[in-house]
DNA sequence: ACCTGAACACCGTTCAAGT
DNA sequence: ACCTGAACACCGTTCAAGT
C-alpha cells in the first residue's frame, strides 16, 4: 500500500521499467533483451535496474504478473461462455506471449523465484478450471485430471506453431472428452 | 560412411565429446554446462569444440540424436504393448532428460537448427502414434488429433513435476479418450 | 587436418562513490 | 534514497598461428 509521495514515485518508476521490459521481452524474447537494453530504453544506467529489482528473473515475474492481472480482468467478460470458448479465448490472448511460456519453463530449474511463481500460477488456473467443471456437474476427481490434461494441451498449443484448424480440433477433442466424463458421471447417479 | 582411419578417428573423437556433453547437459543442464567445461572434461581446449561442431546448438542436437536413437532401439522391446503402457515407458525413459525437453523448446526461436530438429522429431513421433492408432482401428483424422493432444500431454508430464499417481491417471484419461474414439468409429461402420 | 592461446563482444551482477 | 561509472567473472565464438 503506497502512502506517501516517495512510495508513489518509486512505484511509478518501477512500472515504467516493467513496461519497457514487457515490450522488449515480448518483441525480442527474454534472453535477447539484455538488462543493458532495458535500462537504455528506460533511460537509466544498467545497474539502476538492480535498485528496483533483485535480478532479471524478478523483472520477468513483474512482467508476468502484469500480463496475468490484465488477463484475469478481461476474463470477467467471457466467463459465462462455454469452457471450450474460454480456452480458445485464453490461447488467442496469450499467443503474443507464447515466448514467455517457453521462457518460464526454461528458467524453472535455474530460478527458484520463477519456479514458485509458476507453481502458483498453475495452481490458480487449474483451480479455476476444476471449479467450472464441477459446477457443470463433473465429478471432482475426474475434473482434476481433466484440468491437468487441459493445461498441458493449452501449453502445448502455445508452445508449438499450429493452424487455426488444428487449434479448433484439439480444443474440440478436449471439450468432447470432458463432455463424455460428465455423461458417465450422470449415468452413474 | 566412415572409410579410412582418419574418418574413424574423427568420428571417435566426436563421439567422445558428445558423451561428455551428454553427461553434463543431463546432470547440470544445457545452460549451466559451458563449452569451456565440456572442453575441459573432454581434455581439449575450448575452441577445439568448434572444429567438430559448428556451435553449441549443434552439440545439443548430437546429444539429442544419441538419446533418441537409443530410445528407438529400446522401443522395439515394448512396441507390442498397449499404447498406454508404451506412453508410460516413454515418459519413464525420458524423465532423466526432462531438462532437455525444456531446453529444446527454449531454443526453438533462437536457433534454426534446433527448430528443424524439433519439427522432425515431432513429425516422427506423431507419425508413429498415428500409425498405431489407425492400426488399432481409429479413423485417420481422429488419430491425428489424438496424437497431437497425446504429444502435448506427454510433454506436459515431462515438463512438470508430478506424482506417479498423477501420471497414471492422466495417461489413463488419454487412453480412455482414444478408446471412446475407436468405439465411435466402430459404431459408425 | 587438427589443435591452441589469445582475444572479442557480449552477459548479468556488484561495489564504491556520488548526490 | 536514488543513481552511476567502473569493474568483475563469466559466456559463446573467432582468428591467427602452430604442428
Amino acid at each position: 500500500m503506497a502512502r506517501n509521495k516517495r512510495d508513489i514515485d518509486r512505484q511509478s518508476k518501477q512500472d515504467e521499467i516493467v513496461a519497457v521490459a514487457r515490450r522488449l521481452f515480448l518483441e525480442e524474447g527474454y534472453e535477447a533483451a539484455s538488462m543493458a537494453r532495458v535500462a537504455r530504453e528506460a533511460g537509466v544506467a544498467a545497474n539502476t535496474l538492480y535498485w528496483y529489482f533483485t535480478d532479471k528473473d524478478a523483472l520477468l515475474i513483474a512482467v508476468l504478473n502484469g500480463l496475468v492481472l490484465e488477463a484475469l480482468a478481461a476474463h470477467a467478460g467471457v466467463q459465462a461462455m462455454p469452457l471450450k470458448e474460454q480456452l480458445l479465448w485464453l490461447i488467442a490472448r496469450f499467443e503474443q506471449a507464447h515466448r514467455l511460456v517457453l521462457t518460464v519453463h526454461a528458467r524453472l530449474e535455474a530460478s527458484e523465484s520463477v519456479r514458485t511463481w509458476h507453481d502458483q500460477f498453475h495452481g490458480m488456473l487449474e483451480g479455476m478450471v476444476i471449479g467450472q467443471l464441477t459446477a457443470r456437474g463433473m465429478a471432482a476427481e475426474e475434473a482434476t485430471i481433466t484440468a491437468t490434461a487441459g493445461m498441458f494441451i493449452v501449453e502445448g498449443l502455445l508452445s508449438h506453431p499450429h493452424t487455426a484448424r488444428q487449434r479448433e480440433q484439439v480444443i474440440a477433442w478436449l471439450a468432447g472428452r470432458s463432455d463424455d466424463a460428465k455423461l458417465i458421471t450422470l449415468q452413474g447417479n
